[in-house]
DNA sequence: TTGAAAGCGCTAACAC
DNA sequence: GTGTTAGCGCTTTCAA
């Protein structure tokens, strides 16, 4: 037997359609209109079917949240945020894995035109023009959880990933460190190029010079340690910041592996503070660039725009903080 | 302007509507008519509409996992492998978070009629008989990564935790360990039974006593911790098997505040050998309960039910390894 | 092979 | 306050 749809309730309730359908949704109706709808409703165990719904008033009650790995804590934080203000908001959340490629999300902002979610939160790795003209010409709102230029007019919530890169210098220095490398993920990612101009910003103003700079050739645990290999196979820091939390949880693997002991031989400050961050050991010191908040601010702005279409593009920035821990 | 449909596609390349459904859908057409299709739809940039579609073929081509907690590294790799079975497919993978309580599960079994989804998987924590009922009742196919009676007739996956505790108990026996623990999960969980039952049998087996034996409050970090605190002030294990890995970690933390060596004081084994237990320091040696595989199979179980609702249900069980690094 | 037309299940005018 | 009805955009008979 297949579903009971609103014309079988209206039948066995000996109303119209309109009538239960107005009932359902909270419109004035009588007492017992609203009764004999609610009876038969339960007698047939109807659910309002969401795919007819959707085509009618044309809305889904469905948000995406396109990340680039689900395996990076920093997207389970954000992910908490995100599913927090829209469920409250009465929408589904779908998540979405992209990976690493900017085609790929292209794909995936061009796909939403399809219509199967309301709007989208992205949280690209790579930017080019490409991905920023399809969320501009995106047929439902696009926010942006990172770094698109300005002229782009959409909303984005972004890390201040230079002033945490200061935090983190500021904090070496404080506990005396001087000899500091870094190493960061792919520069040729959003967050790879804030966090590369952020730390060499932060070293001049301090007129230090780095002591070794690694590209790691992702965001990923494996990555880090093979970039601490490099690492310290060319110098002898006193202290690493790392762009990320898992690379700088694979690096402590590297250090660990060759017998230097952390912090006392080598500091080291990861950015994120993800969950990892206090689950890693030592636990480690890491630069909180506001993930939590920044899920929530993007999930706000989406739901305004969904709202109002035709507010001036918001482009915030979330303060970064941070969370000093046993690993400096 | 709003999107273009069908019937603009259908105005401009001067066929009709179902002329141009056709193209788009590869049934058979003549060359021109298929030219004048494709170039309408580039002229206009059409995108069917996907609720559309949905309404009229009875399907919405996206699938829900449903998950108690994203934060935990187990459901990462479930994921992972869940969304490469069901994307090769044609499908969207929707990851929903149900947190720990069973009326949530429930809730979210029946909403599934609303039609949002063809299916679902769902990793249940907590089972009881209205969980069973709404998955018997449900609208649209359901596979259960996890336990639950085989009376209730549903497809199922699940892990041998019997068969992995024992893996874990013979390790450390191996390795000269006679004084073991356990911190369990919470024992109303499904993972937390069947877990106190394998540890139960392979230390009678081996004629054991456990030195202790606690429960956590959840599977959680923080709550690992704890239950390690409330451990260790009980008695002085040389080896602790903890229910899965965040547990694992969390432990290790309270050991290295007392001053306890892992493995040397202590050897701890963590199960779900999920990327943490590889991260943790020191590596964690894990049961590996096949998560992955799980979320294969069960996915693979998902549209085969899709494709043939009257097969009967299957109830598959993969077996557990055992991934030994450096924490025993 | 192509087109006309009937819905899929629901909501929102509009008329009573 | 309630019922009638026209679609939302698409697919799929059924005829031509």
């Amino acid at each position: 037997m297949s579903r009971p749809t609103i014309a079988a309730v209206a039948r066995v309730a000996g109303v119209s359609v309109a009538s239960v359908s107005r009932v359902l949704n909270g419109l004035p109706a009588t007492e017992e209109m609203a009764a004999r709808v609610q009876q038969a409703v339960d007698q047939l165990g109807y659910v309002p079917d969401s795919r007819a719904r959707s085509l009618k008033v044309g809305r889904t009650f469905q948000l995406t949240l396109a990340v680039a790995d689900v395996g990076n804590p920093v997207y389970v934080t954000m992910m908490r945020a995100v599913e927090e203000v829209v469920s409250a908001a009465g929408y589904r959340l779908v998540v979405t894995t992209t990976g690493p490629d900017v085609v790929d999300e292209v794909a995936l902002v061009r796909g939403m035109a399809r219509g199967y979610a309301d709007g989208l939160v992205i949280s690209p790795l790579r930017v080019d023009d490409d991905l920023v003209k399809s969320i501009q010409e995106c047929d439902v709102p696009v926010v942006v959880a990172g770094n698109v230029p300005a002229r782009a007019g959409v909303d984005t919530v972004r890390a201040n990933s230079p002033k945490g890169m200061r935090l983190a210098v500021d904090h070496l220095l404080d506990r005396g460190r001087r000899r500091i490398a870094f190493v960061n993920g792919p520069v040729d990612t959003v967050p790879g190029t804030a966090r590369s101009r952020g730390f060499t910003e932060a070293m001049k103003t301090n007129g230090l010079e780095p002591v070794a700079v690694v590209e790691a050739t992702d965001f990923t645990f494996p990555a880090g340690r093979a970039a601490g290999a490099e690492l310290l196979d060319g110098g002898f820091p006193d202290a690493v910041i790392a762009a990320n939390d898992l690379l700088a949880v694979g690096l402590m693997h590297e250090l660990a592996a060759r017998e230097l002991r952390v912090p006392d031989d080598v500091a080291v400050i990861g950015m994120d503070d993800s969950e990892l961050a206090e689950q890693s050991f030592p636990p480690l010191t890491s630069v909180n660039l506001g993930s939590a908040e920044r899920g929530r601010r993007a999930a706000e702005l989406l739901l305004a725009r969904i709202e109002d279409d035709s507010r001036t593009p918001r482009r915030i920035v979330v303060q970064p903080s941070l969370s000093v821990r046993r690993s400096t």
